[in-house]
RNA sequence: GCCGCGGUGGUGAAAUUGGCAAACACGCUAGCUUCAGAAGCUAGUCCUCGCAAGGGGUUGGGAGUUCAAGUCUCCCCCGCGGCACCA
């Protein structure tokens, strides 16, 4: 008897691969395709759990398959080697988080070894080397160059226990996702990747991807795009006032330029005098000159708002400079700094920055100055706005610019500034004209403004206490839904609807979020959350929909292509005398649930109809009270009473009786429907369809949010909600796309990353470290705690941050942040087509030989995230023409988790942790990869219990295996059933659906044959174990020498099937009476379908006797089923 | 609330895509083997009525389409995951 020492045969086999090099990959073979087989890298947190087991020994599988079927597989495997908790416990245990890291590393690798991967070593990768994150810099530094990196000043999540900022997705129900420690909201500068600019692309281009639905939807959900209307409402009331504009153009500008013309006409609309200047030399601007000009003809006095534009807003600090007093000071994108990225700037402007202001003075000329700065200024560096507001004292308005640098021919922002206007998103613009307030986030722009003017807001304290005590919530709180929503109305201005041209007042309440749209929106009686807070606060509200059901379901669902036949029709909720109930009705054709109602005669009132119907169908005859409940609620139904498309327009009414009192109902009227009194509870679950709902809503006093038809709606009346919302949207505002994905923002106030290739000179600016200075290495600190302040731990090593300005040669400082550790994983993919370039990340013919990723597995956790991340990196690399995909991965496919043996989440606390190596030891690592593959299928996302008793089986199983050995003979043994061959066609086709489950079931269907049969021809053995070889490489591999092979069963050729052997020769067929299986019978294949029948019949004849057939269904070689006659 | 995924024996799960539901395993039961344990072998194991032959039922619940439904259609229930004061 052959034993089965799994762990000699694991040694022996392991050492032998490595010798041979076996599984390395060319970048390309003769005659073999290339396949790109990717599963995400690991974290080297240190010891490998059954996760990683699942995650990489069940993609091995399926890459020693494509391998034998004669693909040059490329299947790597690298660590992502930076991140927090090597820096925790380089903190804990005073070690270096780069010799924990690589300690952790050497120790993995040994684990992943065991478990006969077939990664090829040749090509690991790790972020930590200073070989790879030379490349992330660069790649970083491409982006910056290409305005696809900024710093702003941003609203940022801040762990105030691991002292760093973290993304979004880092925080899990306000908490970090790493210490579970509070997180606060902190303004800091940080480095940002605009992705947003990317949004569409990366929605649009998720359609063709050949990737499972759940995993679209995701990334689409994630970025969160919603189509709608921003629309201006303008301000009146305190804020009107008797102000002239004078607009000062900037360089290379005239008065017709940028939103110059569009500013113009829209203060003009609101009633305002504007004086609009052509300045001289604009090309070459010159502040002395440009201030003579207008001072000579133009209009400046005490009334005179100035809004320079750019170099505008130099020549306007100068006119102040002069003594000449204006009411207030606009200055949009105004630089001061003398610093700008394009030199040409620099060269004609700085001349007139040299000349510092008399900042003392120009104070003195305007009651207030606004700055209003483009965050993301290519020109202009916002950094310029935040030192003019400190000179200034002034407003400080960070604007969102159309285009940067605001040259886009509307700026909102701008004119937000200028005149007092609210511009509101909405995706429901057919409800505009129902908008009867304005409601503004606490941190809208436009409430610090107001806030600013003393005076403009006639109960500023209530105001100022609301937007205190709401921006001390934490964004938990905010955002608790069940909470009561508060607010406070800003009392002494009002809004304009621009729809209705009527006065509505305006409110602040943080149930609208600053970040989302335009931070403003419109209220109106069809949003439940607007409604509820109207009602709360007295607010009056203004229904404008008549609501439109529409059944598209079930029984009474419109039938298509059939004329609709209008009818007027009255509904009735008819109420109990004496108690809270109401009389529900079932309709008996259909099951519709609801309320009583019929058909309006000619010359006949609503009322009147609805008394005669209550009375024919209900019997009750005293009714004390009719109240109509609001307008017409259209419905749209098959109705199957009069066969035909009904159009039914009801009016819904609320009727109340005296009693009880009633007549007898006719007979036909109690079969079409019953009836009984419900309590309002009952009624919410009973009723079933939309029309009936809308009227019990009413009722309910609740918002109808859905759809309708418009009324008092101006021109649009009469219009539906979908023919209306772009019609409206466009005549009020203008069609826009909202997101809910924001920037990335990049930057870690950590040690251990990699460091971010910038330069802050205080003359240059930020400038980039150039390409042969790459890689800016880590620098050693002493300890690696965050500095606290906000600065990272580099901050601490003084020597390394002192550079010298690649461009001014002066003293200069290097960036202390790291980037976030997605930015490590964005790429690695790319740099296993060639992990040891030198010149470049990877080498465009190797990377063009590769690309895209032909199946990359990964876990769920990663579905939004690095998925979303790594996509953005590849397009923004395609549009720099450094790859040629714009999508990385063909094919993503998201693993399960494998559970406890209980059946819970794996963790140390639960004491459930199932250690693999443990397992390997006593059972062996083919045991193992085997059990992992039998225990579900790998293409779909759900989660398996670890079971003790099951890997026990497994390992039988192989036990099994290698006794079969002894069974081999040096003789034809003739196959039974062809098993070998279903065995060869169904494990393929398994392998490539990823279900490795069933694909095992199949291996052991077989060895139930042989074992049975109790011998195996020499041959087939052979096929056999190459089956095996992907699931159990290493007791396979052994097999294979020891039948006789010199050569690795891995260069061996995956067997090919006998697709005429595949059928047999007789088949058992289902032999059915009435659709019933009341027999079997054993025919020949291919025979004709009446001696199939024939065969048949023979089978059930005594059940058959004295019956006649009514039909007879024959499947050939399936079944026959004889259909009986009643 | 919205989006997605799922619900089949005691357990993990199969089911040539509408054609004999429960393959393959685990577990369990009985027997054989064994000093004993472990392992192995044989038989049984969806439920139910029946000594049996055999009958009836069954894929979360209900309705429908069909000769035939786990699979298609509709309504409802439950579980899991993600997003969420998103205008």
């Amino acid at each position: 008897m052959k034993s089965y020492d799994h762990k000699s045969i694991e040694k022996k086999w392991r050492n032998k691969w490595e010798k041979d090099g076996l599984y390395k990959t060319p970048d390309s073979a003769k005659g073999r395709e290339n396949f790109y087989l990717l599963t995400e890298f690991p974290y080297p947190s240190g010891n490998l759990h059954v996760g990683h087991w699942y995650a990489f020994a069940l993609p091995d599988i399926r890459a020693r398959f494509e391998s034998m079927r004669g693909k040059n597989v490329l299947f790597p495997i690298g660590f992502d080697a930076f991140g927090l908790p090597a820096e925790n416990a380089a903190i804990k245990n005073k070690v270096n988080p780069r010799n924990w890291t690589e300690s952790n590393i050497e120790y993995m690798k040994g684990q992943i070894k065991s478990m006969g991967t077939s990664f090829d070593w040749s090509r690991e990768v790790q972020t930590i080397d200073p070989d790879y994150y030379r490349w992330t810099q660069w790649m970083f530094l491409q982006f910056f160059k290409n305005n696809l990196a900024y710093r702003k000043d941003t609203p940022v999540n801040w762990c105030p226990k691991d002292k760093t900022v973290l993304a979004n997705e880092q925080v899990v129900d306000g908490k970090c996702e790493r210490c579970d420690t509070e997180v606060v909201q902190k303004q800091m500068l940080q480095w940002n990747l605009k992705i947003t600019n990317y949004a569409d692309r990366l929605i649009d281009d998720l359609e063709p991807l050949d990737w499972p639905k759940e995993i679209k939807d995701s990334q689409r959900n994630w970025i969160g795009r919603s189509e709608g209307a921003e629309i201006d409402f303008p301000l009146v009331g305190n804020v009107k006032d008797d102000s002239r504009f004078l607009l000062l153009h900037g360089r290379e500008s005239t008065s017709a330029g940028e939103y110059q013309p569009w500013l113009k006409a829209e203060l003009e609309k609101r009633g305002y005098e504007v004086e609009v200047v052509d300045l001289p030399n604009p090309n070459e601007p010159n502040d002395k000159e440009q201030a003579d000009y207008v001072e000579k003809h133009c209009k400046l006095d005490e009334r005179t708002v100035v809004v320079g534009h750019s170099f505008g807003g130099v020549v306007a600090l100068r006119l102040l400079e002069r003594g000449h007093k204006v009411r207030r000071v606009v200055l949009v994108s105004t630089p001061y700094s003398g610093r700008f990225l394009d030199k040409k700037v620099r060269k004609s402007v700085t001349a007139a920055l040299k000349k510092r202001f008399d900042f003392e003075t120009i104070k003195k000329n305007a009651k207030t100055f606004m700055v209003v700065p483009d965050a993301k200024d290519p020109v202009v560096p916002a950094s310029d706005g935040e030192a003019l507001r400190k000179e200034l004292g002034a407003m400080y308005m960070p604007g969102k610019a159309n285009s940067s640098h605001f040259t886009a021919d509307i700026e909102q922002d701008v004119l937000m500034m200028c005149a007092p206007t609210i511009r509101v998103f909405t995706t429901r613009a057919d409800t505009l004209y129902g908008g009867t307030y304005l409601v503004l986030a606490p941190e809208h722009p436009w409430v610090q403004l107001a806030l600013a003017h003393k005076g403009l807001l006639e109960n500023e304290d209530e105001v100022v206490r609301y937007i205190d005590t709401s921006s001390k919530k934490t964004e938990i709180e905010r955002q608790a839904v069940e909470k009561e929503k508060t607010g406070v109305k800003l009392k002494g201005v009002r809004a304009i609807n621009p729809a209705t041209g009527k006065e509505i007042p305006i409110w602040v309440a943080d149930f609208v979020i600053g970040s989302y749209g335009t931070g403003a929106v419109f209220a109106d009686a069809h949003d439940e959350r607007d409604y509820a807070f109207a009602k709360k606060y007295g607010i009056p509200f203004k229904e404008t929909l008549e609501p439109v059901a529409t059944k598209t379901t079930g029984a009474d669902a419109l039938k298509p292509n059939m004329p609709l036949i209008d009818r007027q029709a009255a509904m009735a909720i008819v109420r109990h005398p004496t108690e809270d109930k109401y009389l529900g009705v079932t309709y008996k054709p259909t099951s519709v649930k609801g309320f009583i109602s019929g058909g309006i005669e000619d010359n006949e009132k609503p009322e009147e109809a609805l008394k005669r119907e209550i009375r024919e169908e209900a019997g009750f005859t005293n009714i004390k009270n009719v109240r109509q409940l609001g307008s017409v609620i259209h419905s749209r139904f098959w109705s199957v009473k009069y066969n035909r498309n009904t159009n039914s327009h009801y009016l819904p009414f609320l009727v109340e009786l005296e009693d009880l009192a009633r007549e007898e109902v006719s007979a036909a009227e109690k079969a079409e429907h019953d009836m009984e009194w419900m309590s309002p509870t009952e009624l919410e679950t009973f009723i079933n369809r939309d029309d009936w709902r809308a009227a019990w809503n009413r009722l309910q006093g609740r918002a109808y949010a859905g759809k309708g038809i418009l009324f008092d709606s101006g021109e649009f009346s009469g219009l539906t909600s979908d023919e209306a919302i772009p019609k409206i949207g466009a005549k009020f505002g203008r069609i826009v796309k909202q997101y809910h994905l924001r920037d990335w923002i990049v930057s870690r106030q950590r040690y251990w990353g990699v460091p971010i290739p910038i330069i802050h000179c205080a003359k240059c600016g930020m400038v980039a470290v150039p390409d042969k200075d790459l890689p800016v290495k880590l620098p050693e600190v002493k300890d690696y705690l965050p500095e606290g302040s906000g600065k990272s731990p580099l901050a601490k090593a003084t020597k390394w941050v002192k550079v010298k300005c690649p461009q001014c040669k002066g003293p200069a400082e290097r960036e202390t942040d790291t980037l976030d550790t997605f930015v490590d994983s964005s790429w690695y993919f790319l740099r296993y087509s060639d992990p040891k370039n030198k010149k470049k990340f990877a080498d465009r013919k190797k990377m063009d030989a590769w690309m895209p990723v032909d199946l990359y597995s990964g876990g769920a956790e990663h579905t939004t995230m690095h998925v979303l991340y790594s996509r953005f990196w590849q397009k923004a690399l395609f549009d720099l023409g450094l790859v040629k995909d714009s999508e990385p991965y063909k094919r993503r496919m998201n693993r399960s988790l494998i559970l406890g043996p209980d059946g819970q989440k794996m963790s140390k606390s639960r004491g459930n942790v199932v250690d693999p190596d443990e397992v390997v030891a006593r059972l062996g690592a083919d045991t193992v990869r085997m059990y992992l593959a039998f225990i579900g299928p790998y293409n779909e996302v759900s989660s398996f219990p670890w079971n003790p008793d099951g890997v026990a089986g497994i390992r039988r199983f192989l036990e099994r295996v290698v006794r079969l050995s002894e069974c081999v003979v040096n003789e034809e043994v003739p196959e039974n059933e062809s098993i070998l061959h279903k065995t060869i066609k169904k494990v393929g086709d398994d392998i490539q659906a990823l279900k490795f489950n069933t694909a095992i079931s199949q291996l052991m269907i077989s060895v139930n044959h042989i074992e049975k049969r109790g011998k195996i021809a020499e041959s087939q053995w052979d096929v056999f174990l190459r089956l095996l070889a992907p699931f159990a490489p290493f007791v396979s591999e052994e097999l294979w020498y020891d039948a006789g092979h010199k050569t690795s069963l891995y260069s061996a050729e995956w067997p090919a099937y006998d697709a005429e052997r595949l059928v047999d020769e007789k088949v058992t067929i289902a032999v059915q009476i009435n659709g019933k299986t009341r027999g079997t019978a054993l025919i020949d294949v291919g025979i004709d379908s009446i001696a199939q029948e024939a065969e048949a019949q023979k089978s059930v004849q005594d059940r058959l006797i004295g019956k006649k057939i009514a039909r007879t269904v024959v499947v050939p070689g399936r079944l026959v089923n004889f259909v009986l006659e009643e």
